[in-house]
RNA sequence: GGGGGCGUGCUUGAGUGGUCAAAAAGGGCAGACUGUAAAUCUGUUGGCAAUGCCUACGGUGGUUCAAAUCCAUCCGCCCCCA
């Protein structure tokens, strides 16, 4: 039997982890609690979020019972690492709300029951830890937890030096924030005998607080893993383009641009890439990243849609993909899953100024935008392309009551007119 | 509590009364070359009814013919001393 542990780390999912000889064995020897803390500050997850996420889903299949932590009670705190300054602070509503949407999106990879569904036995659970966060009282919190903490060794963590090195500076507030993610591991703990806690690598003194904070306060071993914090080859950070995040929502991110996101992907990416956001077995990933020059298009193809299946579902997976192909391929029609608007038809035959029609469409964000898109020869209408900004698009371009608007190599656009 | 300093566009960061929609770099976008990749080169990068007008250098008010630049005040932040 494959041990998932060494199945997470041949996929390269462990940067860091405490005593792997004895993660390893654990988790090899019996079924134990795991759990990981995701942000509510937006209504969505994005693409970073995935290495946790395929993770949890490894170790789920495997056997091991997943607890997904939403962050109530933390995030109203705000994660001093790796941000560069003091992050917002949302509304409980707000977190609550994001809560209940990014549970939708984390379903979609682990089985998970929330409090009140118990009853499903899916094998994993959802708690908001503002639940335990919330009632805490400070100066017994002080008393028992704050004690076993040392400033001068939280100052030396990477994660507040950071902050403390640079202008902006760190708050009491956002000081604190450590004490509490131990505390989350603690609890959690003792509810539910939970083993092990992971996240990203700038998650690491973190995670280790509260590895710390167990063994002091109930003299128990648990352990702490972390994955690598992923940029892509050129440098950017995962999951994010100039547009903005590459959401898991598809109100937000639909499945099409999803997609593209990933056929995008950098050559020297595409075999990690495949080994994070794919289950195909490893054999089939290496032969896939050995692919050399364009036949490595190939193994971009395979990642888009076994990434956009995972987070969308195989249907909405297949219309993106014939969708792309359509576009790029040059062949067929197939273009509903294209991002698509709807106007009605007496504008298209009153004429619409060609800039006007690119910005309304979302391809030029003004006027001006749409304007120097189009005097620098980067506005197609079904492949043509127009360079005068004067232009009027008229109903003679129809096809089939509708017009394909290209931006640029690669964005594209469908507007229906009804 | 005392003293010193800072706040500029997506980011870093110059600018200290007009020549400033604001240097430079990064990032973005477009074009060429390509494989929907990378690298490279070129152009471009606040908005608009566009040889002009409007908005913008933390907020507000003021001085001036003219303010990112000077003054007042407020807000936010940093450093040193207590």
């Amino acid at each position: 039997m494959n041990n998932v542990f060494d199945t997470l780390k041949e996929r390269g999912f462990v940067q860091q982890c405490t005593h792997e000889e004895n993660v390893a064995q654990l988790l090899a020897e019996k079924q134990i609690t795991y759990y990981v803390g995701f942000d509510p500050t937006a209504e969505s997850l994005h693409a970073g979020s995935l290495v946790p996420l395929m993770a949890m889903a490894h170790l789920q299949r495997a056997g091991h019972q997943p607890i997904a932590i939403i962050g109530g009670g933390t995030t109203m705190i705000g994660d001093p690492s790796d941000k560069t300054e003091m992050r917002q602070l949302l509304p409980r509503e707000q977190i609550a709300a994001n809560g209940a949407s990014i549970l939708e999106q984390l379903q979609r990879y682990v089985k998970l029951d929330t409090p009140t569904t118990h009853a499903n036995n899916a094998g994993g659970l959802f708690l908001d830890n503002a639940e335990w966060l919330l009632p805490l009282n400070y100066i017994d919190f002080l008393r028992d937890i704050g004690r076993h903490f040392r400033v001068n060794e939280m100052i030396r963590a990477e994660a507040y030096r950071q902050r403390l090195d640079r202008e902006e500076g760190l708050s009491f507030l956002e000081f604190n924030y450590q004490l509490l993610q131990a505390y989350d591991f603690l609890h959690l703990y003792q509810q539910y005998g939970c083993a092990l806690q992971l996240g990203g690598d700038d998650q690491w003194s973190n995670i280790l607080a509260g590895v710390s904070l167990v063994r002091r306060l109930e003299g128990e071993r648990v352990h702490a893993l972390t994955f690598p914090l992923l940029t892509t080859a050129s440098g950017a950070k995962m999951g994010k383009t100039a547009d903005g995040a590459v959401w898991l929502d598809a109100n937000k991110t639909s499945p099409y641009e999803f997609y593209q996101y990933w056929i995008n992907t950098d050559d020297r990416d595409v075999e990690q890439f495949l080994a994070y956001f794919t289950f195909l077995p490893m054999d089939e990933v290496q032969r896939l990243g050995g692919l050399e020059h364009a036949a490595i298009r190939e193994a971009k193809a395979v990642l888009a849609y076994e990434a956009t299946k995972l987070a969308h579902g195989k249907a909405a997976a297949d219309k993106a993909q014939a969708a792309s192909r359509a576009a790029f391929g040059g062949s067929g029609q197939e273009l509903e899953a294209m991002p698509t608007s709807t106007l009605p038809t007496e504008r298209i035959h009153a004429g619409i100024p060609i800039m006007e029609l690119f910005h309304e469409v979302g391809l030029a964000s003004s006027r001006s935008e749409a304007r120097r898109l189009i005097q620098q020869g980067g506005a197609y209408i079904h492949e043509k392309q127009y360079r005068t900004i004067n232009t009027v698009v008229d109903a003679t371009l129809l096809e089939n009551n509708a017009l394909r608007l290209r931006a640029g190599k690669k964005r594209y656009h469908r507007v229906v007119f009804e």
